[in-house]
DNA sequence: CGATGGGTCATACTTTAGTATGATTTTACG
DNA sequence: CGTAAAATCATACTAAAGTATGACCCATCG
C-alpha cells in the first residue's frame, strides 16, 4: 500500500523534497552571509529563478501528456474468402438447414444442380428438393433471386 | 515586422511583463512593510509561490505539448452499392454493348428473362439473344456463372 | 455506297430449373 | 424408444433458360 502511494505521487513527494532542499540552502546562504540591503536583490533574484525553475520542472511532471488519437482509415475491399462471418441469426431465423446452406453457396458461385450434386454425391432430384426449399424458405422463385437475397442477408459470401 | 516579432515572441515577453510586475510588488512590499527578520520566511515564501506558479506557466506556455500518439486502425468496408465504379477496361475488353450490360445487371438482381423484357420494353427472344452473346463473351454457359463471373470482374455492382 | 456492329425479333429445338407428391432413411432429442 | 426434423431419392410434370439460325432496321465509318 505504502508502495503503491510512493509511486503514485511521487511528483508531488520530489516537490516536497525540492522545495525542502531549497529552504536547507535559504537557512545555509542566510547563515553563510549577513544579508544586507543591498544584497536583498540578488537574493531574491536567486529564490525566483530557482523556483522558476522549480516550476518548469514540476509543470512537465504533473501535466499528463495530451492524447492525440488519430484514426487511420484503411480501406479494406471485401475479401470474401477471409473476413466473411455469415449471419447465424438470419440463418436459424428463416429455418435454413446445414445442407440447405451449402447448396446454396454453389448456386451462388454458378454451379448448375446437376454440377452441385455431383459435388455432394448426391442425385440430381435431392438437390432439386432442397433448392425448392430454399426458395420456399427465402420467399423466392428463381435460383438467381435466392442467391441475390442471400448475399444481401449475408447468408453466404 | 515589430508585429510579427511581438506575435512571435509573445510568450517571452510576457515572461519579461511578468517580472516586472512582480519586482514592482516586492518592491512595493518593501516600501510598505518594514521587513523584519522573522517577516522573512514568509516574504521568501511568497516569492517561492509566486515564482513556482510563473515557472509552471511558463513551462505550459513555452514547451510544446507533449503528445502521445495512439493510433488506432479503423477497417473501412467500401459500400459497393454507393461507390461502384464499373470496370470499363474489361468491359471494353470483352467487347460487352451497352444493351447487354443492361440484362445483365437486371440479371443480377434476380430478374427473369421475361421481366428483364417487360422491363426493357423488348421481346422475351431480344433478351434471349443478348443473354447468349452475354454468356459467350464471358465465356460461361448459365446466368448465375455469368453473375458471379461479372461481379468477380466488377463489372456490375 | 457498302460493310460493320448493335439492336431487334421470330421459329424451332434442347437443356436446365423448378413444382408436386410421396416415400425411405438418418439423426437428434426429450 | 418413439417422434420430429433433416436428408435422401423417385416419378411426372411445367416453366424457364439457353442454343441455333435467319432476318430486318439503323447508325456509323472508311
Amino acid at each position: 500500500m505504502i508502495r503503491r502511494f510512493l509511486s503514485k505521487n511521487k511528483a508531488v513527494l520530489g516537490y516536497g523534497l525540492s522545495l525542502a532542499v531549497l529552504l536547507f540552502i535559504l537557512k545555509w546562504l542566510e547563515l553563510r552571509f549577513v544579508i544586507y540591503d543591498h544584497a536583498m536583490e540578488l537574493y531574491v533574484g536567486a529564490i525566483a529563478l530557482m523556483f522558476t525553475l522549480l516550476g518548469i520542472w514540476l509543470a512537465r511532471k504533473l501535466t499528463r501528456p495530451q492524447k492525440e488519437t488519430i484514426i487511420i482509415e484503411k480501406t479494406v475491399y471485401p475479401d470474401t474468402s477471409l473476413g466473411f462471418v455469415p449471419n447465424e441469426t438470419e440463418i436459424a431465423g428463416l429455418g435454413i438447414s446445414k445442407r440447405e446452406l451449402e447448396v446454396l453457396e454453389l448456386m451462388a458461385r454458378g454451379f448448375s444442380n446437376e454440377e452441385i450434386a455431383n459435388r455432394l454425391f448426391v442425385s440430381l432430384n435431392t438437390i432439386k428438393t432442397h433448392s425448392s426449399r430454399l426458395f420456399e424458405k427465402l420467399d423466392v422463385s428463381r435460383r438467381t433471386q435466392a442467391v441475390e437475397k442471400a448475399k444481401r442477408l449475408r447468408l453466404i459470401p
